[in-house]
DNA sequence: TTAGGGTAGTTGACAGTTCAACAACACGAA
DNA sequence: TTCGTGTTGTTGAACTGTCAACTACCCTAA
């Protein structure tokens, strides 16, 4: 695979460098920072705390696993292991999906709603507290948009994506 | 602790939800793909990667284990397993620091620095392909001094850190 | 009708991270 | 000196996510 062109490899000039560490360094400091809140304050973990908004956003309260992970861009397994995890504390059921024998839907529960309800408000503190406060609007509409723009390449990208659909095209 | 007002949550207008989400999506994609992109041609993962690099940059090729962590934004335990596995593997050496007896030095080795070197190149290519090359001159820069923004705002906060320096200020 | 290949989801072993508890040292004050 | 407090770093258990293998199902084509 890959001509291997072993081309001379282009580095990154100093900007490029400051730029792609402010990126980690500031990625993981705020994501620490949400994830400490949820820890501190809050009954559900940042990703279960995903998973709730889906699921309440959608027209039944319910989604496929699949469509649950692939728009989380949570891996197959990851979703279901965290929505076991979710399961086991009532927040969320499983049910067969009507047409197709493999499908699993996976949708809230009362209590899931409830807790959604719940933690909300503090959930939104913290988020604007890390992110959105501390940007103007000019700033948080560009980080979107280049964000968007940084998923999309992503993927458009065969190797970026998990090993679902690999096909394993060498042979 | 914290006066709990109880003030009206103040949620996010449509456009900050879009922008909050993007980045979520967006970043959960980009680090994927780079962790994949490690593990599937390179011999040191993406934080082990960081740990050499900014020891390569240190006059001494070497460095504190706290300032280490703090430097990678790691927490104080997973830079000493990260290090201990390195170390396993002859990448890193370990030793005392002169001044102070409860320092420990973290530094690089040939073998350390041979495999950097080795490596960088994959890297770079691939934070390239991902971030780099995906955005314009002008979108990496804005990027990066929004990041730092959001790390400064983290920084500032002293619930957003670890249990370092906690205190427990409410006894 | 069945064979073959793709899709959905789960499982268990494993790796990396966090947390709480801890040991060892530093340093200032009594 | 000694006590108390803060800092540095480690440890092991618990948790979360990944990977590879697997089951079960769908669907098309021969």
């Amino acid at each position: 695979m890959k001509a291997a062109h072993d081309a001379p490899p282009r580095w990154l000039d100093r900007g490029q460098q400051r730029s792609w560490r402010a990126y980690l360094d500031g990625n993981a400091r705020l994501l620490d920072a949400l994830d400490r809140e949820h820890d501190a304050h809050l009954s559900v973990s940042l990703p279960e705390y995903e998973v709730l908004v889906r699921l309440s956003e959608s027209p039944e309260g319910a989604l496929r696993m699949s469509v649950l992970a692939d728009g989380l861009a949570y891996s197959r397994s990851r979703t279901t292991h965290t929505v076991r995890r979710m399961e086991d504390r009532g927040l969320v059921r499983r049910g067969a999906v009507a047409g197709d024998g493999r499908g699993i839907v996976c949708s809230l529960t009362d209590a899931g709603r409830s807790m959604l309800e719940a933690e909300a408000p503090a959930h939104v503190a913290a988020v604007r507290r890390y992110l959105v406060d501390v940007l103007t609007d000019d700033e948080l509409a560009a980080l979107g948009g280049i964000m968007a723009k940084v998923a999309q390449g992503c993927a458009a990208d065969p190797a970026s994506r998990g090993p679902s659909s690999a096909k394993s095209l060498g042979d």
